[in-house]
RNA sequence: GCGGAGGUAGCCAAGUGGUCAACGGCGGUGGGCUCAAGAUCCACUCUCACAGGAGUUCGCGGGUUCGAAUCCCUCCCUCCGCACCA
């Protein structure tokens, strides 16, 4: 956008935001009746913020504006989250010297800073993770002043600082207390090197392609003394294996796994060693020296283990049960076997030939539209040719499995198992052969992953690992309690929250690794993890300013016990700590002050995580008077129809708005272009549409302001009337909107359609020292409304209007509904200047005359009798017309006229149809002269009658509401 | 599969029982302005009429109703969430 016509917006912004932060307007006292206490995410640290994070914000702010003009004290504080690991993996990439973290991260640099070598300083620096949160949380001040956010700025803090540790440690001193917090073993995804857990950050292209972990079941086949184990995610499908399959160029152990002796693929024994099973490894030996072997499975079935290609021996255990019916690759395998095919130089398999022909499908799961062997049919519907159709094979594998999971019955070959749904049976076949002692849970990655240290990830358990026990029967009840008192906007995802709160269970709240707070009731390295540490913090913002006085380690449980649930007493307390009572007192009074949190706004995709967290630990922490009252929620945002993310460097800084956009034109932009229940598409094209439009207001509105305010005591036209109703009505309309978070159609009121209603009044009105005044009047209404959203405009044209003090601390107008019959008159007006416009175009020559024909009086009589009829048959208007003196006369033409009447009241109440007689001929007088004007013809207003000029009897046709046209 | 959202003219998108042939925008066509382009303004943009009219439309198919884009049912399709990731 090369938008220098921008420029002076720009200036006016940075003007704007200068004042506000140096006035500290944004800072509210604890005192008044109506609080209101906002709060959004607090950014996580690691990185600059961008246009998507900025939609939630730009909501919350736009709201935060206009509850402040609606007499609201508004706390909108902001504060940082540095917590987990994102940020240390930053770090150590930089350490590393990664060049494409350096490269990303001197770029975000570059956004602030001008100066090379300060960059390369900085990015230099970010080797302790510390620069980089500190660096990021004083970079997205400014980032957010440019956006012109009302943020209280005084009470900031970051989740690594002492006080929030100590107010962390309360928090879950609390939990604990409270029996919340259960230990036991867990599975986390490791790297091999790092010897920690590793998260999403520290897997290379882990944003891209998630890995996760898988539940196999290891089946044990006996082969002499020894288990040769298989590792599958359908335990079920045992009853349908023909044989094993091994890599066999791969390298094999026996080891004693536990006490047994198992045949494993040498990965496998040592990826098990970190599932905190004891692994000895007795001999190694190749795949090929297994092949031909006979083993039983649990079920007592003899098998032959086989050669296949498409096994891993770096996946599961490296053996693999081959169920062909309903297996693709395994039965491409078996196919290949069959033609001889893939068998490599060292596979000796002409003794086996006969029992590889004898081997034959066995069926086990029905599901609807398949046979017997869906495995045989999909390979045949897809083309499948061999077992090297790896894209083609995982394709139709994952398809059947989904299908046969959810919807497949288990056929008389499953034996006890017979007719169950897979899905609901699975568990207990597993615990069926676990009971023989031939199942056992083995995990695995759901795929390959390198640390970014260079490392393997693989499946550890974790022996010691604590959990929040989200499954607590009391602590959900009172969660959805709380849910239950909870308004939700939009609505629609309530149904989300309970979802959520059903299926939350235990949940692991600590991690080895991470920036946060030592979880306190470990002496090992426990780490509370970032969605566990960020749940009440909201509370600390109405406090901050007192604890800061504080010394971090005098802030002990008993301190919080008082200020945040009134336990104990000020002396008390102050004995037991050492704080000051009167700073005890006073953090107590102003969190009182401001809980509860009256609207907390952030993005949809936090339901099932973050915000469900926040209403549980209040629910189970707070009194009830401190629960949340509102959530608002908006979708994402995205660019040009696609996702905006990092790899694909799509993302657009707001550090870059005042240069590529201005604050005004994003703000307006990111509610103009969708609701809060759908995806904002941030389209250039679309942006530009809405940088003209306000452009076109700016040029507009600052000549009305510069036109100034002459009196003006005379009678008020027609039009002035009208835009005064006009504009009224808009303060109504957009006040509503506001209050149902609809700000969408706020600005589609109050920007887009009152933009073109105050050219329609320009056209309309010719006295200039009425037009000046009115123009006058209406601005000082309009920029009120237009505040909340384009702030930094709207003081501007504020201040040259000569008002003293902020719009942004100005009184929303005030409106009222007295003003109905100037715009009906309007609408009237708009109804007959449409068929004026329509019979121009259709006749399409050149006119100079246009008559407006009135309805006849009996005309109106017969509306005026219609109207006060329960129903409108053409029967009932007939007898009524028939019983009146005046139209009695006339009951040719009123039958006529009846089922038309009929019909158009049927569509709305007749009240709001018809103006009367009087009104409209008053209205059309008044418009004569601008019709006149608006169409370059002389314009006569005539009367339905028999001596009014009427060469082409349209005459006739004039309804009440809609006049006949004449047109010469 | 479960839970949620949704399918509206060439595209994006508003509308959730009657003022709906359906707001708005983009794109397209014609015109004004201009030496010209851009910007801007006006008109048109489902089909047929060409004196304000008629017909057929809102994923498919049924139903309720005097009346359905809007309510109910069957089906088809798309997107989001389904956990330890902020």
């Amino acid at each position: 956008m090369t938008a220098s016509e921008l420029d002076e917006i720009r200036a006016i912004e940075r003007k704007w935001q200068d004042r506000w932060f140096h006035d500290k307007i944004f800072e509210p006292k604890s005192t008044g009746s109506k609080k209101y206490f906002l709060t959004t995410p607090y950014p996580y640290t690691s990185g600059p913020q961008h246009i998507g994070h900025t939609r939630t914000y730009n909501v919350a702010d736009i709201h935060a504006r206009f509850m402040r003009m609606n007499g609201h004290n508004v706390l909108w504080p902001m504060a940082w989250h540095i917590t987990g690991t994102p940020i240390l993996a930053i770090s150590s990439c930089i350490e590393r010297r990664e060049n494409a973290t350096i490269a990303l991260y001197k770029n975000y640099i570059r956004l602030y800073e001008g100066d090379e070598s300060r960059v390369e300083k900085i990015v230099n620096s970010f080797v302790d993770p510390w620069n980089i949160a500190n660096y990021f949380a004083a970079k997205i001040v400014p980032d957010f002043q440019k956006m012109g956010f009302s943020i209280d700025w005084s009470r900031q803090f970051t989740t690594g600082d002492p006080i929030y540790n100590q107010f962390i440690r309360w928090q879950y001193g609390k939990l604990m207390e409270l029996g919340l917090i259960v230990r036991g073993q867990h599975p986390v995804l490791f790297c091999t090197i790092d010897q920690n857990a590793v998260g999403e950050d520290d897997i290379a292209g882990g944003d891209v392609e998630k890995i996760s972990i898988d539940d196999y079941v290891g089946i044990k086949f006996s082969l002499g003394d020894a288990y040769i184990v298989t590792a599958t995610l359908r335990p079920e499908t045992v009853f349908a294996a023909t044989n094993l399959w091994v890599a066999p160029s791969a390298t094999y152990v026996k080891a004693y796994v536990d006490g047994e002796t198992w045949i494993i693929s040498q990965q496998s024994a040592s990826k098990l060693r970190y599932q905190q099973r004891e692994v000895t490894i007795v001999e190694e030996f190749r795949g090929t020296d297994l092949l031909g072997a006979h083993c039983i499975s649990p079920l007592g079935r003899k098998m032959t283990i086989l050669p296949a290609s498409f096994v891993d021996a770096d996946h599961g255990t490296g053996i693999v049960m081959s169920v062909p019916a309903h297996a693709p690759y395994d039965w491409a395998a078996l196919n290949d076997l069959k033609q001889q095919r893939d068998i490599s130089a060292d596979v000796d398999l002409y003794h086996l030939g006969s029992e590889v022909e004898a081997i034959q499908p066995i069926s086990l799961v029905k599901i609807d539209g398949y046979g017997d062997f869906p495995a045989v049919e999909l390979c045949e519907r897809y083309g499948v040719r061999s077992q090297h159709d790896d894209k083609t094979l995982s394709r139709i594998t994952n398809l059947l499995y989904r299908e046969e999971f959810y919807t497949g019955v288990l056929k008389q070959t499953a034996q006890q198992f017979e007719g169950r749904l897979v899905r609901d049976v699975k568990q207990d076949i597993v615990e069926f052969l676990k009971g023989q002692n031939a199942a056992s849970t083995i995990y695995e990655t759901s795929a390959k992953g390198l640390c970014r240290c260079g490392g393997s990830v693989v499946v550890a358990i974790e022996p010691g690992q604590y959990f929040l026990n989200y499954g607590d029967p009391q602590w959900k009840e009172k969660a959805f309690e709380l849910l239950d008192q909870l308004k939700i906007v939009p609505e629609a995802y309530r149904a989300q929250f309970v979802q959520t709160f059903q299926w939350l269970d235990q949940r692991p709240c600590v991690r080895r690794r991470g920036l946060g707070t030592q979880f306190p009731f470990s002496k090992e390295h426990w780490i509370i993890e970032p969605l566990s540490d960020s749940v009440i913090y909201m509370a600390l913002y109405t406090v901050i300013k007192h604890l800061r006085e504080c010394d971090p380690e005098r802030l002990t449980p008993a301190s919080f016990d008082y200020i945040f649930l009134g336990k104990g007493d000020p002396t008390n307390v102050s004995q037991q700590t050492g704080l000051s009572p009167a700073v005890l007192r006073a953090a107590r009074d102003e969190f009182t002050y401001w809980y509860p949190n009256d609207h907390r706004h952030t993005a949809v995709a936090h339901i099932s995580n973050h915000l469900s967290f926040f209403l549980f630990h209040h629910a189970i922490l707070f009194p009830k008077t401190c629960w949340p009252r509102l959530v608002t929620l908006n979708e994402l945002l995205i660019r040009e129809g696609v996702k905006m993310s990092k790899s694909k460097g799509n993302v657009i800084p707001i550090a870059t708005v005042p240069e590529v956009y201005s604050a005004d034109l994003v703000r307006l932009s990111l509610v103009s272009i969708a609701d809060l229940n759908s995806t904002v598409d941030w389209m250039e094209q679309e942006v530009e549409m809405v940088k003209k439009r306000l452009l076109r207001f700016w040029y507009s509105a600052k000549s009305d302001v510069e036109a100034g305010r002459p009196e003006y005591d005379e009678e008020l036209s027609f039009a002035s009337k009208w835009i005064l109703a006009a504009t009224n009505a808009m303060v109504s309309r957009a006040s509503e909107a506001a209050h149902q978070f609809s700000y969408r159609k706020y600005v589609t009121e109050a920007f887009f359609e009152q933009l073109n209603r105050v050219e329609e009044y320009k056209s309309m009105i010719l006295d200039n020292d009425e037009r000046r005044r009115v123009l006058w009047d209406v601005t000082d209404v309009w920029l009120r409304v237009l505040a909340p959203v384009v702030p930094h405009i709207a003081e501007e044209l504020w201040e040259r209007m000569q008002n003293v003090g902020y719009i942004s601390l100005a009184a929303f107008p005030l409106y009222d509904n007295l003003h109905a019959e100037t715009l009906a008159q309007k609408r009237f007006l708009d109804g007959v200047i449409g068929d004026i416009s329509n019979i121009q175009a259709a006749i399409r020559r050149e006119t100079e005359s246009v008559f407006i024909y009135l309805a006849a009086a009996w005309k109106y009589q017969l509306y005026a009798v219609a109207e006060g009829l329960d129903d409108l048959s053409i029967k009932k208007i007939m007898a009524r017309a028939k019983e009146n003196p005046d139209l009695r006369t006339r009951l040719k033409e009123i039958a006529q006229i009846a089922p038309g009447l009929a019909k158009s009241f049927a569509h709305e109440p007749a009240s709001d149809s018809t103006l009367g007689f009087e009104a409209e001929s008053e209205t059309l007088r008044a418009a004569k002269e601008y019709l006149t004007r608006k169409f370059r013809k002389r314009v006569y207003i005539c009367v339905e009658n028999s001596e009014t000029y009427d060469p082409a009897n349209r005459a006739r046709r004039a309804l009440p509401a809609k006049p006949a046209i004449y047109v010469e």
